[in-house]
DNA sequence: TTGTAAGCGTTATCAG
DNA sequence: CTGATAACGCTTACAA
């Protein structure tokens, strides 16, 4: 484990004769040297294999070109296409990312928030984790002098910049999609409620159902009801009712949607004919199902991008005077077989 | 923008009329110091907010326990799969996990790694982008004196510690099944030949042909399918043949065997029956397509946790001795409807 | 254009 | 147990 030093730029100047100040200006292209003496220090710099120690140079610098992302898990579709779009326009500035997973659990979103402070980074991008209950943590990184933004799972308490998706209209409109394909009896699928996008999904139903003139079933309505197996669960629950559902809004997931399908197929039920499903998210596999599934698609690249551009346009704020803090994207309703009853 | 800045342990040590020294030893829970002045430290660090700075205590330390992840994608269950199982370990024992995507793009994965070895961390895995050409910049790694953990794509000549699965055996096995099943005419869509993985599953699909005595028909083969929309274009093209294939082996991801798998939908021949479809990865929309998609699975969540315990092994390599540094890890043939001929 | 020297926030070493 | 001081590698006034 023995391991030759790193040069520096002092091993550089001495090399050269020069004084460590000279290799600085010439590495980072300063225009106070002379063409020749840059071109000699670039050259060994090349030579002794130098590389930068950014740790070094933020800390005289005292800023930092990293932003940090944290959310749940990045291996739902949702995230990793935000980071992408993140990533795209960061990349672009010279940014760099550094991405944790929250694992769904406030306290190791406490901890990978710790470590960017730490790290002192000069964003700290984050969608809460399931279990969210206090925002001191986040508060703390405001205090720290660090940007923060917040985005599809908000704390809307917290007076910071956010991104966020239209979660209410998006529901009213698929809810008003299954009234019209003439669904009588639809049911809800909810997630934890302590996250305010399953408040306004819900909220979007409740709204959908009211404004047509439909009552609310309280047995249809299921919560916390979003992952595949919950999603399943729920809807052998909801099927073996005295007067079942005609459609089943798993506001929560595709896979929760998907969980419904499951047991749909397994009981024989028909999908659209029979039972109505819609999802959210537009996860891939949506469209490889039989019958695919209606779903709502986030526009989550574009999310990552106004998020990041959210960020350097608050560098700008000083010259640009104003700017808005809340940024509310509007989902589009994929409208698939797995709803299309009226079609048959 | 202007930020009040945030508090040091000078500032600790000067409210408390104390030594900077003597605040650094109580945060870190040095033994040489009194209770009493550890405690009284603790407390105003707490209400002066005290965050350490990592990059200074990292410069100073000259070491960062950081691990820096460079994958093509993240949103491929695969690699965030592997990601998981890395973090699993590497939170244990407190490291951080920097997350990079290449993009498929070596240009990518070369700032990437810049980066990384620009912020001194100590370790990074990586599995190389499709347009792999050169490991130059791979070498350049541990000339830095930082520790190289390759994974699934790796550059078979670089000696470095490697976690890989056994392609080979595995593409063969898949093969073999097929014959047994007893499909006659089965075509390969192969990958990039400029990743080893990929010569490799090739390999074994010869393997398996000649061992059972099968003629290797070159016009079954197509390279460069490994996208949904490339499996397409392929299958379209091999069951356009005047003989064509009974059977795809699409050797490169389930994605390809997915559109595979549509084009034979669309074209109405019957799997397994008329065709047979075997992808790679296990990719979890392979459940759920009608039929069910007979693939591979990589044992990804166990790569990762075996990848990141070959690091800590690393470290512990003084005392240890011996060490292996390659891990070959055996994929499991997972056997589902789109092949099962024999059992119509 | 180049050199000098101070300092970013920590920690390690050496005295006391 | 605590204090003083140097050093990690780099940048940046300021001076020459």
């Amino acid at each position: 484990m023995k391991q030759p030093k790193r040069a520096t730029i002092y091993d550089i100047a001495k090399k050269l004769n020069l004084n460590p100040s000279s290799v600085s200006r010439a590495l980072n292209h300063s225009r106070n040297i002379s063409t020749a003496t840059r071109e000699l220090i670039l050259k060994t710099a090349e030579e002794l294999n130098y590389k930068a120690n950014s740790m070094a140079s933020n800390l005289r610098k005292g800023h930092n070109r990293t932003i940090g992302v944290v959310v749940p898990r990045i291996n739902q579709n949702f995230f990793a296409n935000v980071i992408a779009g993140i990533e795209e326009i960061t990349y672009q500035q010279g940014y760099n990312l550094i991405i944790c997973q929250s694992n769904e659990l406030a306290a190791r979103e406490i901890k990978c928030i710790n470590t960017l402070v730490n790290q002192d980074v000069s964003c700290i991008i984050i969608s809460v984790s399931a279990d969210f209950e206090s925002d001191d943590h986040l508060k703390n990184i405001k205090e720290q002098g660090i940007s923060l933004i917040q985005f599809d799972r908000v704390a809307d308490e917290l007076d910071t910049f956010k991104v966020t998706n239209d979660n209410e209209s998006a529901s009213r409109e698929a809810v008003e999609h299954l009234i019209a394909e003439g669904y009588k009896r639809i049911a809800l699928l909810e997630g934890p409620q302590n996250l305010n996008i399953f408040r306004q999904r819900k909220a979007g139903y409740l709204k959908a159902l009211r404004k047509n003139g439909m009552p609310v079933i309280p047995e249809l309505i299921v919560e916390n009801a979003w992952t595949k197996d919950l999603g399943a669960i729920a809807t052998r629950k909801l099927l073996g009712l005295p007067n079942p559902p005609d459609a089943i809004f798993a506001s929560t997931s595709d896979f929760a949607a998907l969980g419904v399908l499951e047991v749909a197929n397994e009981m024989n039920i028909s999908v659209p004919r029979d039972l109505g499903i819609c999802g959210y998210s537009n996860e891939s596999f949506t469209e490889i199902t039989t019958p695919m599934i209606t779903t709502i698609d986030q526009h989550s690249t574009l999310m990552g991008k106004t998020i990041a551009q959210l960020y350097f346009q608050e560098l700008d704020s000083v010259t640009n005077g104003r700017k808005d803090k809340v940024v509310n994207i509007q989902p589009e309703l994929i409208i698939r077989k797995s709803t299309l009853k009226s079609k048959i």
